[in-house]
DNA sequence: CCCTCTAGGATTGTCGACAATTTGCGTCCC
DNA sequence: GGGACGCAAATTGTCGACAATCCTAGAGGG
């Protein structure tokens, strides 16, 4: 009665997903898109006839992201779309520099380093194929997923749990920042320098390349502020 | 009609907590120190009569658990308490020792190192009181209260963030496996030694110790797993 | 004796309505 | 005219009930 091997790869329930989940992962998506920019407030009246549920399963959403972190909630105000300060985009990039160090040491030590490099070259080739069609959202989006498929690779449940904020929130620094100013090519080489370093197994280098590719990030999007410098950014926005 | 400056000192909204975030710490106390063992399943009726609120608020704390980690949700089947397998071990000492790194960094960088250094010797003097009372709960405590303080002195909403879980889990490990095998004079005298790199500055010896610190915690929960060599733990129980 | 199918119980998912609290505006008094 | 008070609208917080889904125990058939 058993169907045989190999038939029917992948069924998967026909609902695996909890309502509360897509409700979540829609507005995700829209607050890194700056579709719903910062400071934004989210009646649940109106977002639950939008998204055809009851308040239910939508506070759960959003409670869902207010632990994420993307949304901060004032006790009988409202739920509103966090808005990134000077100091939070420094906050944003340590904390990344430290989740990305730790996925890139594994990554190097670990056994898999030529299929990984693999998986990273591909989104940087997505990175060139938006470059060359001046599509910024999609190198942003391509960059990101760069960052993101080095963490997966890190084998770390944690780190991976740690870094969807962490990237989330990258992204709506990209957003709200629009002008990078830096050059396509420039930005595209950092990505295959570190690539090469973690083909070679140069945990060193690959380090080093690591740190500055986000003290370079940090120094462009919240200028006179210093990762390696550590000196705290201009307007004390942290706790 | 203003009050005089200075009376009335810290005064405070009546509630100035959610009922789900009241009903979210109990319960996290009560994961961590293994009252709610792992494995358990949470019963929303249940709990709910027990905390005398209705399923609403309680969904939300356990939503809240949720996202954060300590509890794993079955569609249609209910909540469960995380169990920790070996691998887990190994991946919260990872996640851990990159986020305490990045956070010594930020203190010995910071400002504030004789501040901070004073603020940890408290919780190591806490350690040496519940050593000579023989009480390892109140030891483990004092343990995780001195790398919360660590983490909090970086000053990084980010960090303190994705750190909170991770002490969770510590504590949790150490529940489980209670015998720690490990002298408490040793114990308090590497809290000690990091103290003092803090204070001279010496910030390559308090990586060192960090790092050391975290190695020897993980061989000794999760015996044959390595963080500094960066082999997978026997059981790959990660993604 | 074992497997299959079915009915029951229990638990989660969802919904609509009521209660509590906050904010903004209008009014009144000084 | 300025400030304080009070009311009303809107929003969140909470609750109880209904519906959908899943596990389990038991009967029936092979």
């Amino acid at each position: 009665m058993a169907l045989p091997p190999g038939m029917l790869p992948e069924i998967e329930p026909v609902s695996r997903e909890s309502t509360a989940a897509v409700i979540a992962r829609q507005l995700r998506d829209a607050i890194m898109t700056g579709a719903l920019p910062p400071g934004t407030q989210l009646g649940e009246t109106e977002l639950a006839s939008r998204f055809q549920v009851s308040r239910g399963p939508l506070r759960e959403a959003m409670q869902h992201l207010v632990s994420e972190g993307l949304l901060r909630s004032e006790r009988h105000r409202g739920l509103f779309v966090i808005d990134l300060e000077p100091g939070d985009v420094y906050d944003i990039y340590a904390a990344r520099s430290a989740i990305e160090r730790a996925a890139m040491i594994r990554a190097v030590r670990g056994g898999e380093r030529e299929r990984v490099a693999d998986v990273l070259a591909q989104t940087v080739a997505e990175m060139a194929t938006a470059a060359s069609e001046d599509d910024p959202s999609a190198l942003s989006t391509a960059d990101l997923r760069f960052h993101e498929a080095l963490i997966n690779a890190s084998g770390s449940k944690r780190l991976v749990r740690m870094a969807r904020t962490l990237l989330i929130e990258t992204r709506m620094c990209l957003t709200a920042l629009q002008s990078t100013y830096q050059r396509v090519e420039e930005r595209v080489e950092e990505h295959t320098k570190l690539i090469q370093a973690l083909r070679d197994g140069d945990e060193e280098t690959a380090l080093a390349l690591l740190d500055s590719h986000m003290e370079d990030a940090v120094q462009r999007l919240a200028p006179g502020t210093s990762l390696i410098e550590g000196h705290a950014p201009p307007v004390p926005g942290n706790a």
